[in-house]
DNA sequence: GGCCAACGTTGGCCCGGCCAACGGTAGCAA
DNA sequence: TTGCTACCGTTGGCCGGGCCAACGTTGGCC
């Protein structure tokens, strides 16, 4: 009594956004649950690969560079700083800011960080063939790019 | 100084996953804003759409149809009863069920809330073109059967 | 008659996104 | 110089959505 009798609506099993937000689900899932295992959280990687990419930073930055919110990211900082993956230090040009640096440890936890997202996608995509996952994000890029830009 | 200077990191950019978790952002706010517009969320679009499709059930059979959980199920009713949108009866037969009835007003609702996901379907998926969007279907349910039967 | 399962309900947790407000600081212009 | 404006970090709070644990009630079944 607890299968068949439970299908979805088809109001929503047809709709695109229902189908990308379930698919976004299913990723978070993975991701996070995963990333927990590493004990780290989803805001933890996108600051790490921020600061891996581009070099330190101040707070305001990271924020516009990762989509996180100022006060998150004083939190989340907070986090890693007292993990010894970043440092916080005093801005001399300009008292205002924080300069954040990335330490060899946060490099290192970044890189385990970045094979478990690997994976998670991987696993996500699974049923696609490569040419497939291209199309796909192709096909979301330009989604992306349409919205943002406008 | 808000500009190019601000741009994501590539690591994150690249994954599907976080391409999908994009979309899908953008998607759910499209529709939260417009719900919301409507004086409704996403709990209440779900059910009634179950509701509309299925016809009555219990609560416990709504949540198994909607993905949502019985807990969060009784809150979302309680404020749709309380609106006159969906009724509420024991059932004679089994006394531990309440069975839930979609009313006149509950289906006018209803259609005014599938009218704005129609919109916000199409607004999402502007760029591309109507072939395309099939495909993107396509391969997000291949996605979504492969990781539900697994 | 007893045991287990399902039901509705309450209360709580977490994550992620957001906003308002504050004191401190910088820059620019009158 | 004095202001005004904008930015910065930080605190505290809100909301939506997905979950879980527990309880008392009720049914089904051995």
């Amino acid at each position: 009594m607890a299968t068949a009798d439970d299908a979805m609506p088809s109001r929503l099993t047809e709709k695109p956004s229902w189908l990308i937000s379930q698919t976004s689900m299913h990723a978070h899932r993975l991701l996070v649950d995963r990333l927990a295992t590493a004990g780290s959280h989803g805001y933890h990687y996108r600051l790490l690969a921020a600061l891996q990419e581009f070099g330190p930073a101040s707070q305001a930055r990271l924020g516009r560079r990762t989509g996180i919110d100022r006060s998150d990211v004083v939190a989340a900082l907070n986090d890693l700083a007292g993990r010894g993956m970043v440092e916080r230090a005093h801005d001399p040009a300009d008292r205002r800011r924080n300069i954040i640096t990335i330490t060899p440890a946060g490099t290192a936890h970044f890189q385990r960080l970045d094979g478990i997202l690997a994976v998670v996608q991987d696993d996500l995509l699974a049923p696609l063939s490569l040419a497939e996952r291209q199309l796909l994000i192709g096909m979301l890029t330009r989604v992306l790019e349409h919205h943002n830009s406008k």
